[in-house]
DNA sequence: CGTACGGCAATTTTT
DNA sequence: TTGCCGTACG
């Protein structure tokens, strides 16, 4: 029990309350981790069985920590536990239960790729325009859907999504969405979001299922629940009903994912569903110094919408906070350098305790250069992973199809990989055949000369035989046996060995390592079914943190925000703090988004623990062109008692010398949105449509080479605006625009297509 | 059927 | 700037 002598008063009631509804409200930094480690040992200490105890996580990262921190406490028992993500756990129960919905137990799961490959092919297959239907759009839509658990049938009869997609012109929205499920479906798989969806009918119309499952779990823990979704709510309090031991961790401050469904509500009406709730609020911070705590309780003070707790470090007041100003994205990424490696030397620091953080993806690139010119070790976390890369994505849809025939995106993918003489044309002849004769593609792909031309049938007859003939091997073998077989004589790894370019090569040592990830796999001890179907189960569900080979090695650490999650470092350089970055423009159309990308800038600030540096450029580089920027907002509104300009000259208040300011200011009183907080509770009926501008009838893009100063335009999405200045020249002409609904916004003239409305 | 080329559009975060 | 898509040609 000694472990419970290391917890403050308020992580040591909320480990030691083991009983009832619990909700844990963990600031950032105060411990959170160490509490949920240490209630789940106390359940076990306490004679709690290891396989009644579920915990979920979101990330895989998170899982795989906290298992090995129980499993230094508790010992091997730990094991036991059910302890993953939403979507593996449930992936998991999915396999074994699928037959009660009609799914075949080793179901495909799709990727985003795979959803939006088929999204795209049923928008072909409809002639629609995929402009107005474009297939983000258009899997956002669906995966919204599915996360309120709204079916393709309520799709189509709730009268408000109707009118929006009406209102929009998607008139045939319901048509693909219950298209798009039909083939999912026949095709044996889940997307994503399906993982969610399918538990919750799994739960709600098999009682016997469910009863199972609340019986088994009858110790719940969620951690980062502000991050759940309506659908992880609902399968959450389906198997919290019976023993209501559910204890659910998190900080509404840190809520960074409604763009993907996450309810942030969840977590503020939490007390609604469980009134007997015992609430612990975890307040010290133990990781930051106080300076660095201030600052971001005077940032997130900005928020309306907020569970109530002050968060405060008793740690070293430590240094402020430092703002530096570069003039382009490439002197931001060397002053970051440099600054790295001067205080490196200067406070005998290692490598491993920088981390560089941005908004976008895209800006790591100048972080990067720069960090190589000055020989500075840098790793790069997110991006695409290992298992998103096409070559291994190539050759899993080989052994996808293997398991699964039916599996419609991985034929796509391989049906013609190598090249095999199957073109488009010949692909379209299987499918239609398959779809006139009422039978599976497979079926056509296995006897063609029953439904296709005799050519046609020539090319695919072989195609079908190989897959076949690994469908037989993959019987009795193991997978890493399967594998080389499959890379082999699928012709894949001839056909990456052939390309000698530098690219190439890499590519083959890709599908190398992969192998090699499925030897070990092989020759594991602690499994007892060691076929490549085993393995193949979550590949979907695996992300990047999996390939990190050397996590100890001496790097600074580059990653966006949002993958920094959870992290610490001692000392956090924060770039790109420019308007229309950070905070991403498409977060400035309403409250809400602006609210959850300044709870992204309070996760961000609360990962240093000594050190917080800020950067902007003046001027970047963005689509190929350059633009000028402007600090962020989110500098301005960090209490300038912690703060030290590392510049001379004026400030980052804008307001002196914007010659905006009237206009924004004007624009933020005219907003409603943003001094409102939008009422939106029920998920049920909540607009999942992210609301547009409907362009005026017969809406078309004007000659816009005459544009002039003072003129009145319509844009397609933003509306009606008006033009407030002209900057740079012939086709790189960019135009402010401030527009009545949206504000002040820039748009590159060649790209912006917009209607002078009168001059 | 496959490739090469040119035009066009678009840039957020991820299980 | 990149990357995707459609088209034209071999």
């Amino acid at each position: 029990m000694d472990y419970l002598q290391g917890l403050n008063l308020s992580q040591r009631a909320a480990v030691e309350q083991t009983e009832g509804p619990v909700m844990i409200v963990a600031g950032a930094g105060s411990g959170k981790t160490r509490v949920i480690t240490y209630r789940v040992a106390h359940l076990i200490q306490k004679g709690i069985d290891p396989f009644n105890i579920l915990v979920l996580t979101f990330t895989n990262k998170a899982a795989k920590e906290m298992r090995e921190r129980i499993t230094k406490v508790v010992g091997n028992e730990a094991k036991n536990i059910w302890m993953g993500t939403f979507h593996s756990v449930f992936a998991k129960i999915l396999r074994v239960e699928a037959h009660h919905i009609g799914y075949p137990s080793n179901f495909t799961i799709y990727d985003t790729d795979d959803s939006k490959s088929l999204i795209r092919s049923i928008l072909k297959e409809m002639q629609l325009d995929d402009k107005l239907y474009n297939a983000n759009f258009v899997y956002n839509r669906i995966s919204s859907a599915k996360n309120n658990l709204i079916s393709p049938a309520e799709y189509q009869k709730n009268a408000q999504i109707q009118a929006e997609d009406q209102s929009g012109g998607r008139g045939n929205m319901a048509q693909i969405y219950q298209t798009y499920a039909q083939r999912c479906y026949k095709a044996g798989a889940m997307d994503f979001d399906d993982l969610l969806f399918k538990t919750n009918v799994l739960l709600k119309d098999h009682p016997e299922v469910l009863y199972k499952y609340q019986t088994k779990f009858k110790y719940l823990m969620v951690d980062e629940y502000q991050d759940t979704n309506f659908s992880q709510y609902l399968i959450v309090k389906r198997l919290a009903a019976v023993n209501e031991n559910i204890c659910v961790v998190g900080d509404d401050a840190q809520s960074i994912y409604a763009f993907r469904g996450a309810n942030i509500q969840n977590i503020l009406n939490f007390e609604k569903d469980y009134p007997d709730l015992n609430v612990f609020k975890l307040e010290q911070n133990y990781r930051s110094t106080q300076n660095i705590v201030n600052a971001a309780n005077s940032i997130i003070s900005n928020n309306k919408n907020q569970l109530k707790k002050e968060v405060f470090s008793e740690n070293e007041i430590g240094d402020k906070i430092n703002v530096v100003r570069a003039f382009s994205d490439n002197e931001e990424g060397k002053m970051v350098a440099e600054s790295i490696l001067q205080d490196r030397s200067l406070h005998a620091l290692n490598f491993k305790d920088f981390a560089i953080l941005y908004r976008t993806n895209a800006q790591s690139r100048a972080m990067e250069e720069a960090l190589r010119k000055l020989n500075v070790p840098y790793k790069i976390y997110g991006g695409t992973s290992f298992y998103q890369r096409k070559e291994i994505k190539d050759l899993i849809a080989y052994f996808r199809l293997t398991f699964n025939p039916n599996d419609e995106e991985a034929l796509k993918r391989v049906i013609n990989y190598p090249r095999r003489g199957i073109g488009d044309t010949s692909v379209e002849r299987i499918f239609i055949a398959a779809d006139q004769q009422q039978t599976s593609t497979w079926n056509v792909i296995i006897n063609p000369q029953s439904f296709l031309d005799g050519r046609t049938a020539a090319v695919v007859y072989p195609f079908g035989s190989l897959i076949q003939s690994f469908q037989v091997l993959a019987k009795n073998n193991n997978a890493y046996d399967v594998a080389l077989h499959i890379a082999q004589h699928s012709g894949l790894l001839k056909d990456l060995y052939e390309d000698k370019s530098v690219e190439g090569l890499n590519r083959y040592e890709n599908i190398q390592e992969l192998l090699n990830g499925i030897k070990e796999f092989s020759e594991r001890e602690d499994i007892e079914e060691k076929g490549l179907d085993v393995f193949m189960q979550d590949i979907a569900l695996l992300t990047n943190d999996d390939n990190d080979k050397n996590p100890n090695a001496d790097t600074v650490s580059l990653m966006t925000i949002h993958s920094s999650k959870g992290l610490e470092f001692s000392q956090v350089y924060i770039v790109g703090l420019e308007e229309n970055l950070f905070p991403s423009q498409l977060s400035l159309n309403s409250r809400t988004d602006l609210e959850e990308e300044r709870r992204l800038f309070y996760v961000a600030t609360t990962r240093a623990e000594k050190k917080l540096t800020l950067s902007y450029a003046t001027s970047r580089y963005r689509w190929g062109t350059l633009n000028n920027c402007e600090p962020s907002r989110f500098i301005d509104e960090i209490d300038p008692r912690y703060l030290a300009l590392d510049f001379k000259a004026p400030s980052v208040k804008t307001s002196a010398n914007d010659p905006f300011a009237k206009e924004r200011s004007n624009w933020s009183q005219s907003q409603d949105v943003f001094t409102k907080p939008k009422p939106k509770v029920i998920p049920k009926t909540t607009s999942i449509l992210p609301k547009a501008h409907q362009p005026s009838p017969g809406f078309a893009p004007s000659d816009t080479s005459n544009l002039q100063v003072g003129m009145e335009v319509e844009h397609e999405r933003f509306g009606f605006g008006k033009v407030i200045n002209l900057e740079g020249t012939k086709p790189e002409i960019k135009a402010t625009i401030f527009f009545k609904e949206l504000g002040q916004k820039q748009l590159l003239l060649k790209f912006a297509k917009l209607r002078i409305v009168n001059n």
